[in-house]
Formats: C-alpha cells, sequence, structure tokens
DNA sequence: ATTTGCTGCCTTGTATAACAAAGTACTATG
DNA sequence: CATAGTACTTTGTTATACAAGGCAGCAAAT
C-alpha cells in the first residue's frame, strides 16, 4: 500500500541533512515504515542515478565508513512534485472516507 | 505513488453501494486519481478470488449487461485492516513532513 | 596475529501492482 | 445486417519492494 511513498519519505528526509543508510532505516522504523537493507539501498542507487541525491564517503569511528547523503537542486525540484502528488492522493482518500455512509 | 491504494479506494466504494466498473473509474477520475480498464479489470477479478467482492449480472438499457459488484463480510474485515494500515502511513508521512526544517 | 562478529554496502531472484495495447462479445441503431 | 458503442478480458512490460544472501573492512577477543 505504501508503494512509492518510500521514495517521497527517504528524499525528504535526506533533504533535511546528511544521512547515511542506516540512519534512515532507523528514522523509517521510528515512523513505524518497516523497511529493510534490500529495498534501502537499490533506491538510494536509482535516486543518485537520476541525479536527485549526492553522496560523499565519511569515515565512522568504530566501523567502515559510510555514504552520506544530501540532496541536489533537482531532488529539491522533484521533492516539490512528490508533496503536490502526496497531498492530492490524501485529500481524494479523504474524501472517498468521509463519503461512507 | 499510490501503489496499493486502489484496492482500497474500490474496495471503499463497492462496500458503499453497488457498483459496476465504470461507475468506479468515473468515481476515481472525479477524484483525480487517475485509472485506467486494464488495471480495474484485473484488481477486481483478485478481489473476487479473495472473497472480499461478490458480483451480479445486471442487465442494462442500452448495452450489454454489467458486473455489478457488492462487498462481502470478509471484505468488510478487510477494508478494516487496510484503513488501519492507511492510518499509520498518512500519519508517518505527515510526521516525516512536519519535522521539516 | 588470527578468528569472530559487527557494520556497511551491494546483488540476485521473486512477487506484485499498474499500465499500455489489443482483443472479444454483446447490444442497439441505422 | 453492418456499424458503433459498451462491457469485459488478456497479454506483455515496467517498476517497486522484499527475501536472501554475499562481500569487504574494522574491532574486539582469544
Amino acid at each position: 500500500m505504501r508503494k512509492g511513498l518510500l521514495e517521497f519519505c527517504i528524499l525528504q528526509m535526506i533533504s533535511r541533512e546528511e544521512v547515511y543508510t542506516s540512519d534512515i532505516i532507523e528514522e523509517l522504523t521510528n515512523s513505524k515504515i518497516i523497511v529493510v537493507e534490500g529495498t534501502v539501498y537499490p533506491l538510494l542507487n536509482r535516486l543518485k542515478k537520476f541525479g536527485y541525491i549526492q553522496h560523499v564517503w565519511r569515515e565512522s569511528n568504530q566501523g567502515p565508513p559510510r555514504k552520506y547523503y544530501s540532496i541536489t537542486y533537482d531532488g529539491t525540484l522533484h521533492i516539490k512534485e512528490l508533496l503536490v502528488s502526496w497531498n492530492e492522493i490524501d485529500k481524494s482518500v479523504k474524501k472517498l472516507l468521509k463519503s461512507n455512509k
């Protein structure tokens, strides 16, 4: 049911601050959006390929280096589009639910 | 982005009153949820296979007979589950959007 | 110093939802 | 009876997400 929403949520999170994959999965999990690595990594690579996000490698003080993602200009434009779509969907569903007798 | 939501929306519409496919497509289109026949017919057949909906043939006064769908008991249970999911997703997304700086 | 475990990243195969495009069949109208 | 319109269906394709597993680097323990 939430297909396609992940892209929106993840872009939104990246737009706020530089994060790496585990940060993303953790916040999504906290928001009750359960998601697994095998979903997120390919999604991030796709977003990068489209030019919506970029990354830099940063050392970690415990463990291997991490890819920290940040939003690009194109990414911010894309988020705006997704926000419009989301608002429309949200409105439509609420309308349908309200007309329930 | 709206993947999986169609099932919810369509079940919701069927639960209100007996409708046939064109009714459904029309109301969805009015709600700005553009959808095509090739999507809806297979979805309805799937919902029927799961026992969430049933249909009766009714004559039309212009054109071939139509399959009018109505909800089953299992369908009403399923709608309740989908409603819970939707509310959770809605809440999660809104939370993410609010924490934007 | 080698093993063990954890962390971070990636890949492959599968299921499913939706779309595009086309096809079938019945009804009504001329 | 031919044509147009309506209703339903099918087939092939694309894309998202999951399951499952693999690989590499770093750290702690023996």
